[in-house]
DNA sequence: CAGCCGATCCTT
DNA sequence: AGGATCGGCTGG
Protein backbone atom coordinates (compact mmCIF):
# COMPACT_ATOMS: atom_id res chain seq x y z
CA UNK A 1 0.00 0.00 0.00
CA UNK A 2 1.62 3.46 -0.74
CA UNK A 3 2.28 6.06 1.67
CA UNK A 4 2.05 9.52 1.40
CA UNK A 5 2.88 11.83 3.40
CA UNK A 6 1.95 9.82 6.34
CA UNK A 7 -1.15 8.98 5.08
CA UNK A 8 -2.40 5.33 4.81
CA UNK A 9 -5.89 6.16 3.80
CA UNK A 10 -6.24 6.47 0.42
CA UNK A 11 -9.61 7.54 -0.03
CA UNK A 12 -8.46 10.83 1.42
CA UNK A 13 -7.30 11.55 -2.02
CA UNK A 14 -9.56 12.66 -4.50
CA UNK A 15 -10.20 12.36 -8.64
CA UNK A 16 -9.02 15.28 -9.94
CA UNK A 17 -11.54 17.57 -10.84
CA UNK A 18 -12.26 17.77 -14.56
CA UNK A 19 -10.92 21.60 -14.78
CA UNK A 20 -7.66 19.67 -13.91
CA UNK A 21 -7.57 18.60 -17.51
CA UNK A 22 -9.45 21.63 -19.56
CA UNK A 23 -6.25 23.43 -20.08
CA UNK A 24 -3.56 22.77 -22.43
CA UNK A 25 -1.82 19.46 -22.85
CA UNK A 26 1.70 20.75 -21.98
CA UNK A 27 0.67 21.99 -18.72
CA UNK A 28 -1.22 19.15 -17.56
CA UNK A 29 1.39 16.95 -18.98
CA UNK A 30 3.77 18.49 -16.65
CA UNK A 31 0.84 18.60 -13.32
CA UNK A 32 0.63 15.40 -14.31
CA UNK A 33 3.57 14.19 -12.71
CA UNK A 34 3.10 12.80 -9.51
CA UNK A 35 -0.57 11.75 -9.78
CA UNK A 36 -1.85 8.63 -9.18
CA UNK A 37 -3.82 6.06 -12.00
CA UNK A 38 -6.15 3.70 -10.28
CA UNK A 39 -7.34 0.97 -12.05
CA UNK A 40 -9.42 -1.33 -10.32
CA UNK A 41 -10.01 -4.85 -12.51
CA UNK A 42 -12.89 -7.28 -13.10
CA UNK A 43 -11.43 -9.33 -10.13
CA UNK A 44 -11.99 -6.48 -7.82
CA UNK A 45 -8.93 -5.89 -7.55
CA UNK A 46 -7.37 -2.49 -7.00
CA UNK A 47 -3.47 -0.95 -8.15
CA UNK A 48 -2.12 2.44 -8.24
CA UNK A 49 0.76 3.70 -10.59
CA UNK A 50 2.24 6.70 -9.84
CA UNK A 51 2.99 8.75 -13.55
CA UNK A 52 6.54 9.74 -13.83
CA UNK A 53 6.70 10.22 -17.17
CA UNK A 54 4.09 12.05 -19.92
CA UNK A 55 4.55 13.90 -23.06
CA UNK A 56 1.79 16.57 -24.83
CA UNK A 57 0.38 16.46 -28.10
CA UNK A 58 -0.73 19.50 -28.33
CA UNK A 59 -3.51 20.35 -31.43
CA UNK A 60 -4.09 20.26 -35.03
CA UNK A 61 -1.12 22.43 -36.08
CA UNK A 62 1.13 19.87 -33.94
CA UNK A 63 2.76 17.23 -36.91
CA UNK A 64 3.18 14.63 -34.16
CA UNK A 65 -0.19 14.93 -32.94
CA UNK A 66 -2.85 12.69 -34.63
CA UNK A 67 -5.35 15.51 -34.90
CA UNK A 68 -3.46 16.69 -37.35
CA UNK A 69 -4.81 14.34 -39.70
CA UNK A 70 -7.96 16.05 -39.20
CA UNK A 71 -11.26 15.04 -37.21
CA UNK A 72 -11.34 11.18 -38.07
CA UNK A 73 -13.21 8.35 -35.92
CA UNK A 74 -9.82 7.44 -34.52
CA UNK A 75 -9.12 11.17 -33.29
CA UNK A 76 -12.69 12.34 -32.46
CA UNK A 77 -12.34 12.04 -28.63
CA UNK A 78 -9.46 14.23 -28.82
CA UNK A 79 -11.94 16.82 -30.04
CA UNK A 80 -13.90 16.41 -26.95
CA UNK A 81 -13.57 18.35 -23.66
CA UNK A 82 -10.46 17.19 -21.45
CA UNK A 83 -11.13 14.03 -18.73
CA UNK A 84 -11.58 11.36 -21.41
CA UNK A 85 -9.15 8.26 -21.75
CA UNK A 86 -7.50 7.87 -25.40
CA UNK A 87 -6.69 4.50 -26.49
CA UNK A 88 -5.07 3.78 -29.93
CA UNK A 89 -3.29 0.48 -30.58
CA UNK A 90 0.44 0.75 -32.44
CA UNK A 91 2.36 -1.65 -33.98
CA UNK A 92 -0.54 -4.10 -33.57
CA UNK A 93 0.19 -5.01 -30.30
CA UNK A 94 0.43 -1.93 -27.63
CA UNK A 95 -2.90 0.12 -26.42
CA UNK A 96 -1.35 3.54 -25.97
CA UNK A 97 -2.85 4.96 -22.72
CA UNK A 98 -3.65 9.35 -23.42
CA UNK A 99 -5.68 11.61 -21.50
CA UNK A 100 -7.40 14.21 -23.28
CA UNK A 101 -6.91 17.59 -22.35
CA UNK A 102 -8.24 21.16 -23.07
CA UNK A 103 -11.94 22.88 -23.82
CA UNK A 104 -14.21 21.50 -26.90
CA UNK A 105 -13.04 21.35 -30.11
CA UNK A 106 -9.53 21.82 -29.23
CA UNK A 107 -7.73 18.34 -29.67
CA UNK A 108 -5.23 17.73 -27.18
CA UNK A 109 -3.83 14.97 -25.52
CA UNK A 110 -0.99 13.87 -22.87
CA UNK A 111 0.44 10.57 -23.80
CA UNK A 112 1.49 8.62 -20.53
CA UNK A 113 5.24 7.22 -21.11
CA UNK A 114 5.90 5.94 -17.40
CA UNK A 115 4.64 4.84 -13.97
CA UNK A 116 6.50 4.43 -11.21
CA UNK A 117 6.33 0.31 -12.02
CA UNK A 118 7.53 0.79 -15.54
CA UNK A 119 8.58 2.89 -17.89
CA UNK A 120 7.25 2.68 -21.65
CA UNK A 121 3.75 3.81 -23.24
CA UNK A 122 3.78 0.33 -24.72
CA UNK A 123 4.22 -1.44 -20.92
CA UNK A 124 1.98 0.47 -19.30
CA UNK A 125 -0.44 0.05 -21.61
CA UNK A 126 0.17 -3.42 -20.95
CA UNK A 127 0.74 -3.36 -17.35
CA UNK A 128 -3.50 -1.72 -17.25
CA UNK A 129 -4.56 -4.46 -19.62
CA UNK A 130 -5.76 -1.23 -21.80
CA UNK A 131 -8.12 -2.88 -24.84
CA UNK A 132 -9.92 -0.63 -27.44
CA UNK A 133 -13.07 -0.55 -25.09
CA UNK A 134 -11.36 2.34 -23.38
CA UNK A 135 -12.05 4.50 -25.95
CA UNK A 136 -13.77 7.64 -24.88
CA UNK A 137 -14.41 6.57 -20.82
CA UNK A 138 -14.57 9.83 -18.76
CA UNK A 139 -11.77 9.84 -15.88
CA UNK A 140 -14.62 11.07 -13.56
CA UNK A 141 -17.28 8.73 -14.06
CA UNK A 142 -15.23 5.71 -14.61
CA UNK A 143 -14.99 2.65 -12.21
CA UNK A 144 -12.35 0.60 -13.61
CA UNK A 145 -10.00 3.43 -14.54
CA UNK A 146 -9.25 6.90 -12.68
CA UNK A 147 -6.72 9.76 -11.96
CA UNK A 148 -5.94 10.60 -8.11
CA UNK A 149 -4.84 14.07 -6.81
CA UNK A 150 -1.79 13.06 -5.38
CA UNK A 151 1.11 15.91 -4.77
CA UNK A 152 2.11 16.84 -8.41
CA UNK A 153 6.37 16.23 -8.75
CA UNK A 154 7.83 19.16 -9.00
CA UNK A 155 11.44 18.32 -10.22
CA UNK A 156 11.26 16.93 -13.85
CA UNK A 157 13.52 16.54 -16.81
CA UNK A 158 11.85 18.04 -20.63
CA UNK A 159 13.27 16.35 -23.45
CA UNK A 160 11.77 15.61 -27.03
CA UNK A 161 8.97 13.46 -27.30
CA UNK A 162 9.77 9.96 -28.95
CA UNK A 163 9.33 8.58 -32.18
CA UNK A 164 7.94 11.77 -34.03
CA UNK A 165 11.07 12.77 -36.35
CA UNK A 166 8.83 13.22 -39.04
CA UNK A 167 6.91 16.21 -37.63
CA UNK A 168 9.09 19.16 -38.83
CA UNK A 169 9.38 21.63 -36.22
CA UNK A 170 7.35 20.31 -33.62
CA UNK A 171 9.78 17.15 -32.90
CA UNK A 172 12.12 19.52 -31.55
CA UNK A 173 9.20 21.02 -28.75
CA UNK A 174 10.55 19.68 -25.31
CA UNK A 175 6.76 18.40 -24.84
CA UNK A 176 8.21 14.80 -22.80
CA UNK A 177 8.45 15.17 -18.92
CA UNK A 178 10.15 12.73 -16.69
CA UNK A 179 10.21 13.36 -13.16
CA UNK A 180 13.77 12.82 -11.31
CA UNK A 181 14.27 9.81 -9.23
C1' DC B 1 -8.47 -2.04 -52.67
C1' DA B 2 -3.59 -2.83 -51.92
C1' DG B 3 0.26 -1.34 -49.60
C1' DC B 4 2.67 1.04 -46.13
C1' DC B 5 3.98 2.08 -41.51
C1' DG B 6 3.47 3.72 -36.77
C1' DA B 7 3.50 8.36 -30.04
C1' DT B 8 6.70 -0.04 -29.33
C1' DC B 9 8.92 -3.84 -27.21
C1' DC B 10 11.33 -8.22 -27.16
C1' DT B 11 14.54 -11.51 -28.91
C1' DT B 12 18.47 -12.76 -31.74
C1' DA C 1 19.02 -6.20 -36.78
C1' DG C 2 14.52 -8.14 -37.23
C1' DG C 3 9.93 -10.02 -35.90
C1' DA C 4 5.30 -9.59 -33.94
C1' DT C 5 0.77 -7.91 -35.54
C1' DC C 6 -3.11 -4.72 -37.22
C1' DG C 7 -5.88 -0.53 -38.00
C1' DG C 8 -5.77 3.83 -40.21
C1' DC C 9 -4.29 6.55 -43.86
C1' DT C 10 -2.68 7.23 -48.69
C1' DG C 11 -2.60 6.75 -53.48
C1' DG C 12 -4.21 4.53 -57.66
Amino acid sequence: MPNFAGKTDMTAFPRLHPDFFRRDAVTVARELLGRTIVRRFESGEEKRFVIVETEAYLGEDDLACHASKGRTPRTEVMYHEGGKIYVYLIYGMYWMLNFVTGGDGHPQAVLIRGVDKVIGSGRVGRLLQLDKSFYGEDLCASNRLWVEDTPVITTFATAPRVGVDYAKEWKDMEWRFIAND
